[in-house]
DNA sequence: GCTCAGGTGGTTC
DNA sequence: GAACCACCTGAG
């Protein structure tokens, strides 16, 4: 079991904040996360709605205000959680980065201020935003669930309960576009399936991907069937940690051009634009 | 019945 | 290279 102050760092704003699809709230405090084949309890104690809100108070991440239970051994969040939730960077540093005369990000990341960028593995990734094209986020976890139940392996939690991991690459490159369409992945079926067989096949190394800068990894990205700029955008943050990634899907577009008609400030957030993203994007889906 | 939901790929000019 | 349009499915 760790104990993590809740400063820039709320497990309630992560799951809504649409990059993870597996993170799910089972009671009012208590959520549970499966990642690859991992699972993970959490445990929110403190006051989880001020910290998750902040909404009238601008300076609320600087305030750390109750904490967050993991239920792992210290081992396993040395070596594993704490590098996937980002908790060995300062969010705050990010948000002083922000132009102070800029209201409507400055706003946004007090609101969304315990999001952090995730570094979620690549392949779940891929195949979950090639699904999350045209689709809404409770018919996405859906589909995700049902693929894991079809095509991961079955696990029980410690406390007796049953999942499923994440189906992995050469599993479902076995797959059929039929069987795909029999559970309802619609269109992306074809997708799905000629993107598991081109890196199952190793047509696409997913550990030289890692290993590549962020415009020459989005361009590899492109070559999958089913990723366009949208959501190699979204591989390349969620996944890669590239942090200079920032997907522009329909909301975004809509915020960018309202908010900023002569053009977001790229050059300023270099180094941090994806989490400028996160921060927009939470905050408009939330109080839009 | 129609539109929309975190887009992509193919065709056309 | 910009402007269409088809594409599965389920909810409002």
């Amino acid at each position: 079991m760790v104990t993590i102050e809740n400063n820039c760092f709320s497990i309630p704003q992560i799951c809504e904040s649409g990059q993870c699809f597996r993170l799910d709230a089972v009671s009012e405090d208590t959520y549970e996360l499966l990642a690859g084949s991992r699972y993970l309890r959490i445990k929110i104690r403190g006051n989880p709605e001020e910290t998750a809100g902040g909404e009238e108070n601008a300076s609320a991440h600087t305030h750390a205000c109750g904490e967050t239970i993991l239920y792992c051994t210290q081992e396993e969040y040395e070596t594993f959680w704490k590098e996937y939730f980002d908790l060995t960077v300062s969010y705050s540093d990010y948000i002083d980065q922000i132009d102070r005369d800029d209201d409507y990000l400055t706003g946004a990341a007090a609101f969304g201020s315990g999001i952090r960028i995730l570094r979620q593995d690549t392949w779940e990734m891929i195949i979950t935003f090639i699904l999350s094209q045209q689709n809404n986020i409770p018919r996405i976890k859906g589909l995700i669930r049902t693929l894991g139940e079809r095509y991961g392996e079955r696990r029980e939690t410690p406390d007796g309960r049953i999942y499923y991991t994440f189906p992995r690459a050469e599993k479902l490159s076995q797959a059929t576009e039929e069987e795909l369409r029999e559970l309802k992945l619609g269109y992306r079926s074809k997708y799905i399936c000629q993107t598991a067989k081109m890196i199952a096949g190793g047509e696409i190394d997913l550990d030289a991907l890692k290993e590549m800068e962020y415009t020459e990894a989005r361009t590899e990205l492109m070559r999958l069937s089913g990723i366009g700029g949208k959501v190699a955008d979204c591989i390349c943050l969620f996944a890669l940690h590239h942090m200079d990634a920032f997907p522009v899907d329909t909301h975004i577009k809509k915020v960018l051009e309202r908010h900023y008609p002569d053009g977001f400030p790229f050059e300023r957030y270099k180094g941090c634009a994806g989490v400028m993203q996160q921060y927009i994007f939470y905050y408009d889906l939330k109080c839009r």
